[in-house]
DNA sequence: GTCTATAGGTAGATAGAC
DNA sequence: GTCTATCTACCTATAGAC
Protein backbone atom coordinates (compact mmCIF):
# COMPACT_ATOMS: atom_id res chain seq x y z
CA UNK A 1 0.00 0.00 0.00
CA UNK A 2 1.44 2.96 -1.17
CA UNK A 3 0.86 6.36 0.29
CA UNK A 4 -0.55 9.14 -1.86
CA UNK A 5 1.66 11.91 -3.24
CA UNK A 6 -0.62 14.39 -0.78
CA UNK A 7 0.37 12.33 2.29
CA UNK A 8 4.30 11.77 1.02
CA UNK A 9 4.51 15.53 0.79
CA UNK A 10 2.79 16.45 4.41
CA UNK A 11 5.10 13.77 6.03
CA UNK A 12 8.19 15.25 4.85
CA UNK A 13 6.69 18.49 5.35
CA UNK A 14 6.00 17.57 8.73
CA UNK A 15 9.64 16.28 9.77
CA UNK A 16 11.51 19.11 8.17
CA UNK A 17 9.27 22.22 9.15
CA UNK A 18 9.08 20.08 12.70
CA UNK A 19 13.28 19.66 12.71
CA UNK A 20 14.63 22.92 11.14
CA UNK A 21 11.50 25.75 11.84
CA UNK A 22 9.75 27.43 8.73
CA UNK A 23 12.59 30.53 7.64
CA UNK A 24 14.69 27.69 7.75
CA UNK A 25 13.08 25.05 6.02
CA UNK A 26 13.68 25.17 1.85
CA UNK A 27 10.90 23.70 0.04
CA UNK A 28 13.64 21.95 -2.16
CA UNK A 29 14.03 19.49 1.28
CA UNK A 30 10.99 19.01 1.50
CA UNK A 31 10.33 17.41 -2.20
CA UNK A 32 13.66 15.94 -1.74
CA UNK A 33 12.74 14.22 1.80
CA UNK A 34 9.20 12.92 -0.52
CA UNK A 35 10.90 11.73 -2.84
CA UNK A 36 9.33 13.69 -5.51
CA UNK A 37 9.40 16.87 -7.36
CA UNK A 38 9.53 20.33 -6.49
CA UNK A 39 7.11 21.65 -8.74
CA UNK A 40 4.56 19.02 -7.06
CA UNK A 41 4.82 20.86 -4.05
CA UNK A 42 2.90 24.14 -5.61
CA UNK A 43 0.48 22.16 -7.50
CA UNK A 44 -0.81 20.69 -4.43
CA UNK A 45 -0.37 23.13 -1.18
CA UNK A 46 -0.04 26.97 -3.91
CA UNK A 47 2.74 27.91 -1.25
CA UNK A 48 5.18 27.35 1.40
CA UNK A 49 2.55 29.10 3.70
CA UNK A 50 -0.21 27.42 2.79
CA UNK A 51 1.49 23.79 3.13
CA UNK A 52 2.99 25.33 6.61
CA UNK A 53 -0.26 26.13 8.03
CA UNK A 54 -1.25 22.25 6.82
CA UNK A 55 1.35 20.93 9.27
CA UNK A 56 1.48 23.65 12.14
CA UNK A 57 -2.67 23.33 12.50
CA UNK A 58 -2.56 20.05 13.17
CA UNK A 59 0.42 20.65 15.61
CA UNK A 60 -0.76 22.63 17.39
CA UNK A 61 -4.26 20.85 17.93
CA UNK A 62 -2.53 18.11 19.03
CA UNK A 63 0.00 19.95 21.09
CA UNK A 64 -2.99 22.47 22.66
CA UNK A 65 -6.66 20.41 22.80
CA UNK A 66 -5.82 17.21 24.57
CA UNK A 67 -4.91 19.60 27.28
CA UNK A 68 -8.89 20.34 27.25
CA UNK A 69 -10.04 17.24 27.26
CA UNK A 70 -8.78 16.23 30.69
CA UNK A 71 -8.91 19.36 32.35
CA UNK A 72 -13.09 19.84 31.54
CA UNK A 73 -13.55 16.13 32.63
CA UNK A 74 -15.91 15.23 35.49
CA UNK A 75 -13.36 14.00 38.06
CA UNK A 76 -11.72 14.16 41.52
CA UNK A 77 -9.02 17.31 41.57
CA UNK A 78 -6.31 14.33 42.59
CA UNK A 79 -7.44 11.77 39.71
CA UNK A 80 -7.18 14.33 37.18
CA UNK A 81 -4.16 15.29 38.19
CA UNK A 82 -3.22 12.05 37.42
CA UNK A 83 -4.76 11.38 34.37
CA UNK A 84 -3.59 14.60 33.54
CA UNK A 85 0.18 13.96 34.00
CA UNK A 86 -0.06 10.44 32.62
CA UNK A 87 -1.81 10.92 29.41
CA UNK A 88 -0.11 13.86 28.41
CA UNK A 89 3.34 12.91 28.81
CA UNK A 90 2.34 9.91 26.80
CA UNK A 91 1.12 11.91 23.65
CA UNK A 92 4.88 14.14 24.46
CA UNK A 93 6.63 10.47 23.91
CA UNK A 94 5.23 9.66 21.36
CA UNK A 95 5.76 13.01 19.83
CA UNK A 96 8.92 14.41 21.42
CA UNK A 97 9.17 17.00 18.72
CA UNK A 98 6.11 18.74 19.05
CA UNK A 99 6.39 21.04 21.93
CA UNK A 100 9.14 22.85 20.50
CA UNK A 101 8.12 23.38 17.33
CA UNK A 102 4.75 25.17 18.19
CA UNK A 103 6.64 27.19 20.60
CA UNK A 104 8.99 28.31 18.52
CA UNK A 105 6.88 29.22 15.76
CA UNK A 106 4.70 30.75 18.39
CA UNK A 107 7.90 32.93 19.79
CA UNK A 108 9.35 33.55 16.12
CA UNK A 109 6.04 34.86 14.03
CA UNK A 110 5.39 37.68 15.83
CA UNK A 111 2.33 38.92 17.60
CA UNK A 112 -0.10 38.57 14.43
CA UNK A 113 0.53 35.26 14.13
CA UNK A 114 -0.64 34.47 17.58
CA UNK A 115 -3.26 36.31 17.78
CA UNK A 116 -5.00 35.22 14.56
CA UNK A 117 -4.73 31.97 15.47
CA UNK A 118 -6.21 32.26 18.66
CA UNK A 119 -9.09 33.67 17.06
CA UNK A 120 -9.02 31.17 14.57
CA UNK A 121 -8.69 27.95 17.08
CA UNK A 122 -10.65 26.93 19.76
CA UNK A 123 -8.40 28.18 23.12
CA UNK A 124 -6.92 25.85 25.49
CA UNK A 125 -9.64 26.73 28.65
CA UNK A 126 -8.19 25.98 32.36
CA UNK A 127 -11.10 27.45 33.80
CA UNK A 128 -12.79 24.82 34.80
CA UNK A 129 -10.00 23.11 36.54
CA UNK A 130 -9.02 26.85 37.71
CA UNK A 131 -12.70 26.60 39.26
CA UNK A 132 -12.22 23.05 41.06
CA UNK A 133 -8.83 23.86 42.33
CA UNK A 134 -10.56 26.84 44.24
CA UNK A 135 -13.16 25.13 45.61
CA UNK A 136 -10.81 22.73 47.10
CA UNK A 137 -8.35 25.06 48.38
CA UNK A 138 -12.04 26.37 49.78
CA UNK A 139 -13.18 23.58 51.52
CA UNK A 140 -10.00 22.93 53.08
CA UNK A 141 -8.89 19.88 51.22
CA UNK A 142 -5.84 20.98 49.58
CA UNK A 143 -3.28 23.56 50.83
CA UNK A 144 -3.67 26.83 49.93
CA UNK A 145 -1.88 27.40 46.41
CA UNK A 146 -2.93 30.09 43.52
CA UNK A 147 -4.87 27.75 41.00
CA UNK A 148 -3.54 29.70 38.16
CA UNK A 149 -0.20 29.18 39.05
CA UNK A 150 -0.67 25.57 40.04
CA UNK A 151 -1.86 24.79 36.52
CA UNK A 152 1.26 26.53 35.59
CA UNK A 153 3.14 24.34 37.32
CA UNK A 154 1.77 21.02 35.97
CA UNK A 155 2.09 21.85 32.12
CA UNK A 156 5.54 23.53 33.12
CA UNK A 157 6.34 19.92 34.86
CA UNK A 158 5.50 17.72 31.76
CA UNK A 159 6.26 20.35 28.84
CA UNK A 160 9.57 21.51 29.86
CA UNK A 161 11.98 18.90 29.10
CA UNK A 162 10.82 18.12 25.97
CA UNK A 163 10.97 21.73 25.31
CA UNK A 164 14.65 21.83 26.44
CA UNK A 165 15.95 18.62 25.09
CA UNK A 166 18.81 19.20 23.38
CA UNK A 167 20.03 21.42 26.43
CA UNK A 168 19.50 18.33 28.69
CA UNK A 169 20.28 15.90 26.65
CA UNK A 170 23.70 17.54 25.57
CA UNK A 171 24.16 17.71 29.67
CA UNK A 172 23.49 14.41 30.20
CA UNK A 173 25.38 12.70 27.37
CA UNK A 174 22.48 10.56 26.50
CA UNK A 175 21.07 8.72 23.45
CA UNK A 176 17.45 9.15 22.59
CA UNK A 177 16.07 6.35 23.81
CA UNK A 178 17.31 6.97 27.06
CA UNK A 179 16.30 10.07 27.57
CA UNK A 180 12.61 9.22 26.35
CA UNK A 181 13.03 6.35 28.99
CA UNK A 182 13.48 8.93 31.03
CA UNK A 183 10.79 10.69 30.22
CA UNK A 184 8.75 7.54 31.38
CA UNK A 185 10.36 7.34 34.61
CA UNK A 186 9.29 10.95 34.78
CA UNK A 187 5.46 10.42 35.30
CA UNK A 188 5.29 8.99 38.57
CA UNK A 189 7.78 11.37 39.61
CA UNK A 190 5.58 13.87 38.68
CA UNK A 191 2.56 12.91 40.18
CA UNK A 192 3.96 12.20 43.52
CA UNK A 193 5.50 15.76 43.43
CA UNK A 194 2.24 17.44 42.83
CA UNK A 195 0.58 15.22 45.41
CA UNK A 196 2.99 15.91 48.33
CA UNK A 197 3.30 20.01 46.99
CA UNK A 198 -0.37 20.42 47.63
CA UNK A 199 -1.89 18.47 50.04
CA UNK A 200 -2.54 19.66 53.64
CA UNK B 1 27.13 59.90 25.39
CA UNK B 2 26.89 57.72 21.95
CA UNK B 3 27.40 54.63 21.50
CA UNK B 4 30.00 53.17 19.19
CA UNK B 5 28.88 51.76 16.03
CA UNK B 6 30.23 48.19 17.28
CA UNK B 7 27.49 48.74 20.16
CA UNK B 8 24.79 49.74 18.05
CA UNK B 9 25.24 46.68 15.76
CA UNK B 10 25.25 44.62 18.92
CA UNK B 11 22.11 46.04 20.82
CA UNK B 12 20.40 45.88 17.04
CA UNK B 13 21.25 42.68 16.16
CA UNK B 14 20.62 41.06 19.90
CA UNK B 15 17.07 43.03 19.57
CA UNK B 16 16.57 41.23 15.37
CA UNK B 17 17.88 37.92 16.25
CA UNK B 18 16.50 37.51 19.89
CA UNK B 19 12.35 37.97 18.07
CA UNK B 20 13.15 36.71 14.88
CA UNK B 21 15.76 33.48 15.36
CA UNK B 22 18.87 33.43 12.94
CA UNK B 23 17.15 32.09 9.64
CA UNK B 24 14.35 34.98 9.43
CA UNK B 25 16.57 37.60 10.55
CA UNK B 26 17.43 39.96 8.09
CA UNK B 27 21.01 41.81 7.77
CA UNK B 28 19.03 45.03 6.67
CA UNK B 29 16.35 44.91 9.41
CA UNK B 30 19.29 44.87 11.52
CA UNK B 31 21.32 47.75 10.00
CA UNK B 32 17.90 49.73 9.88
CA UNK B 33 17.27 49.04 13.68
CA UNK B 34 20.94 50.41 14.33
CA UNK B 35 20.41 53.15 12.30
CA UNK B 36 23.48 52.72 9.99
CA UNK B 37 24.36 51.06 6.65
CA UNK B 38 24.00 47.55 5.97
CA UNK B 39 27.66 47.60 4.45
CA UNK B 40 28.96 48.02 7.97
CA UNK B 41 27.79 45.06 9.41
CA UNK B 42 30.37 43.36 7.16
CA UNK B 43 32.96 45.37 8.04
CA UNK B 44 32.50 44.88 11.74
CA UNK B 45 32.08 41.27 12.14
CA UNK B 46 32.54 40.01 8.26
CA UNK B 47 29.26 37.81 8.18
CA UNK B 48 25.89 36.82 9.85
CA UNK B 49 27.37 33.67 11.12
CA UNK B 50 29.82 35.81 13.35
CA UNK B 51 27.53 38.54 14.13
CA UNK B 52 25.12 35.83 15.60
CA UNK B 53 27.90 33.92 17.50
CA UNK B 54 28.86 37.23 19.48
CA UNK B 55 24.86 37.50 19.99
CA UNK B 56 24.12 33.60 20.98
CA UNK B 57 27.13 33.04 23.18
CA UNK B 58 26.52 36.22 25.31
CA UNK B 59 23.06 34.69 25.76
CA UNK B 60 23.91 31.12 26.37
CA UNK B 61 26.62 32.32 29.39
CA UNK B 62 23.48 34.10 30.99
CA UNK B 63 20.77 31.64 30.43
CA UNK B 64 23.09 28.52 31.76
CA UNK B 65 26.24 29.45 33.63
CA UNK B 66 24.25 32.10 36.05
CA UNK B 67 22.24 28.40 37.20
CA UNK B 68 26.26 26.82 38.06
CA UNK B 69 26.56 29.64 40.28
CA UNK B 70 24.08 28.67 42.66
CA UNK B 71 24.02 25.05 42.19
CA UNK B 72 27.98 25.02 43.50
CA UNK B 73 27.21 27.21 46.50
CA UNK B 74 28.19 25.80 49.95
CA UNK B 75 24.65 26.13 52.10
CA UNK B 76 21.73 24.19 52.94
CA UNK B 77 19.35 22.32 50.42
CA UNK B 78 16.37 24.70 51.10
CA UNK B 79 18.24 27.79 51.37
CA UNK B 80 19.62 26.78 48.09
CA UNK B 81 16.44 26.07 46.60
CA UNK B 82 15.13 29.99 47.66
CA UNK B 83 18.27 31.27 46.40
CA UNK B 84 18.23 29.80 43.01
CA UNK B 85 14.34 30.23 42.20
CA UNK B 86 14.16 33.92 43.19
CA UNK B 87 17.65 35.04 41.62
CA UNK B 88 17.20 33.20 38.49
CA UNK B 89 13.41 33.99 38.18
CA UNK B 90 15.13 37.94 38.68
CA UNK B 91 17.44 37.57 35.60
CA UNK B 92 14.25 36.12 33.71
CA UNK B 93 12.01 38.98 34.65
CA UNK B 94 14.93 41.18 33.61
CA UNK B 95 15.35 39.04 30.10
CA UNK B 96 12.26 37.85 29.39
CA UNK B 97 12.90 36.47 25.90
CA UNK B 98 16.63 35.27 26.68
CA UNK B 99 15.25 31.40 27.17
CA UNK B 100 13.26 30.86 24.07
CA UNK B 101 15.99 32.68 21.97
CA UNK B 102 18.59 30.02 23.63
CA UNK B 103 16.31 26.97 23.53
CA UNK B 104 14.88 28.01 19.87
CA UNK B 105 17.90 28.06 18.31
CA UNK B 106 19.41 24.60 19.99
CA UNK B 107 16.23 23.01 18.43
CA UNK B 108 16.64 23.79 15.36
CA UNK B 109 20.35 24.43 14.15
CA UNK B 110 20.75 20.66 14.74
CA UNK B 111 22.86 18.47 16.66
CA UNK B 112 25.89 19.53 15.25
CA UNK B 113 25.68 22.96 16.35
CA UNK B 114 24.44 21.75 19.75
CA UNK B 115 27.79 19.34 19.99
CA UNK B 116 30.28 22.46 19.39
CA UNK B 117 28.42 24.38 21.44
CA UNK B 118 28.95 22.34 24.33
CA UNK B 119 32.30 21.29 23.38
CA UNK B 120 33.77 24.69 23.25
CA UNK B 121 31.50 25.95 26.32
CA UNK B 122 31.54 25.50 30.30
CA UNK B 123 28.37 22.98 30.54
CA UNK B 124 26.01 23.66 33.39
CA UNK B 125 26.67 21.33 36.25
CA UNK B 126 23.92 19.78 38.17
CA UNK B 127 26.08 17.20 40.04
CA UNK B 128 26.99 19.41 43.38
CA UNK B 129 22.90 19.78 43.86
CA UNK B 130 22.21 16.21 42.82
CA UNK B 131 24.86 14.74 45.27
CA UNK B 132 23.83 17.47 48.01
CA UNK B 133 19.89 15.96 47.13
CA UNK B 134 20.89 12.87 47.55
CA UNK B 135 22.55 13.25 51.35
CA UNK B 136 19.85 14.62 52.42
CA UNK B 137 17.19 11.76 50.87
CA UNK B 138 19.98 9.49 52.76
CA UNK B 139 19.58 11.61 56.02
CA UNK B 140 16.11 11.35 56.02
CA UNK B 141 15.76 14.88 55.84
CA UNK B 142 13.30 15.56 52.85
CA UNK B 143 11.13 12.81 50.87
CA UNK B 144 12.67 10.05 48.53
CA UNK B 145 12.59 12.10 45.14
CA UNK B 146 14.82 11.09 42.11
CA UNK B 147 17.74 13.89 42.79
CA UNK B 148 18.06 14.09 38.61
CA UNK B 149 14.02 14.79 38.47
CA UNK B 150 13.83 17.11 41.42
CA UNK B 151 16.64 19.14 39.49
CA UNK B 152 14.79 19.49 36.40
CA UNK B 153 11.65 20.21 37.92
CA UNK B 154 12.85 23.28 39.84
CA UNK B 155 14.27 24.32 36.16
CA UNK B 156 11.26 23.46 34.42
CA UNK B 157 9.34 25.67 36.63
CA UNK B 158 11.13 28.61 36.61
CA UNK B 159 12.06 28.70 33.06
CA UNK B 160 8.59 27.52 31.24
CA UNK B 161 6.60 30.17 31.61
CA UNK B 162 8.80 32.61 30.05
CA UNK B 163 9.28 29.90 26.70
CA UNK B 164 5.94 29.64 26.74
CA UNK B 165 5.20 33.36 27.46
CA UNK B 166 3.43 33.92 23.58
CA UNK B 167 1.11 30.97 24.48
CA UNK B 168 0.12 31.86 28.14
CA UNK B 169 0.05 35.44 27.29
CA UNK B 170 -2.58 34.73 24.14
CA UNK B 171 -4.62 32.68 26.32
CA UNK B 172 -5.16 34.85 29.73
CA UNK B 173 -5.53 37.96 27.15
CA UNK B 174 -3.04 39.93 29.40
CA UNK B 175 -0.15 42.85 28.47
CA UNK B 176 3.25 42.87 29.12
CA UNK B 177 3.42 44.33 32.14
CA UNK B 178 0.89 42.11 33.92
CA UNK B 179 2.77 39.07 32.23
CA UNK B 180 5.85 40.39 34.23
CA UNK B 181 4.13 41.25 37.68
CA UNK B 182 2.77 37.37 37.62
CA UNK B 183 6.26 36.17 37.34
CA UNK B 184 7.28 37.99 40.14
CA UNK B 185 4.76 36.40 42.33
CA UNK B 186 5.06 33.78 41.00
CA UNK B 187 8.75 33.58 43.02
CA UNK B 188 7.33 32.63 46.46
CA UNK B 189 4.57 30.34 45.09
CA UNK B 190 7.45 27.85 43.24
CA UNK B 191 9.31 28.21 46.70
CA UNK B 192 6.50 27.31 48.62
CA UNK B 193 5.31 24.48 46.31
CA UNK B 194 9.05 23.09 46.33
CA UNK B 195 9.16 23.23 49.73
CA UNK B 196 5.82 21.07 50.61
CA UNK B 197 6.69 18.51 47.39
CA UNK B 198 9.77 17.17 49.24
CA UNK B 199 9.57 17.56 53.01
CA UNK B 200 8.39 14.96 54.93
C1' DG C 1 -0.56 14.55 -12.26
C1' DT C 2 4.25 14.94 -12.91
C1' DC C 3 8.19 16.77 -14.85
C1' DT C 4 11.74 20.67 -16.70
C1' DA C 5 12.91 25.21 -17.25
C1' DT C 6 12.85 29.66 -15.89
C1' DA C 7 11.03 33.95 -14.21
C1' DG C 8 11.20 37.22 -10.45
C1' DG C 9 12.59 38.61 -6.24
C1' DT C 10 15.60 38.86 -2.29
C1' DA C 11 19.49 38.15 0.74
C1' DG C 12 24.40 37.94 1.93
C1' DA C 13 28.56 39.63 0.67
C1' DT C 14 32.01 42.55 -1.88
C1' DA C 15 34.14 46.61 -4.48
C1' DG C 16 35.20 51.00 -4.53
C1' DA C 17 34.23 56.10 -3.93
C1' DC C 18 34.53 59.42 -0.33
C1' DG D 1 34.95 54.33 8.97
C1' DT D 2 30.96 54.97 6.27
C1' DC D 3 28.41 55.08 2.24
C1' DT D 4 26.44 53.48 -2.67
C1' DA D 5 26.25 50.28 -6.10
C1' DT D 6 26.45 45.80 -7.58
C1' DC D 7 27.57 40.81 -7.88
C1' DT D 8 26.26 36.25 -7.08
C1' DA D 9 23.61 32.80 -5.23
C1' DC D 10 19.56 30.99 -3.82
C1' DC D 11 14.69 30.43 -3.13
C1' DT D 12 9.75 30.66 -4.10
C1' DA D 13 6.62 30.40 -7.52
C1' DT D 14 4.94 29.95 -12.27
C1' DA D 15 4.70 28.41 -17.25
C1' DG D 16 4.41 24.97 -20.18
C1' DA D 17 5.70 20.29 -22.21
C1' DC D 18 4.38 15.59 -21.62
Amino acid sequence: MEASTEDKILNAAREVFTRKGFAATRMQEIADQAGINKGLLHYYFRNKNKLFHAVFDEAFDQFILRINEVFAADMPLFEKIDAFVSQYMAILIANPALPSFVINELNQKGEAFVKELMSRKNKPNPLPLIGQIQMEVQAGRIREVNPFHLVLNMISLCVFPFVARPLFQGIAQVDDETYLNLMESRKPEIIDFIHNAIRV
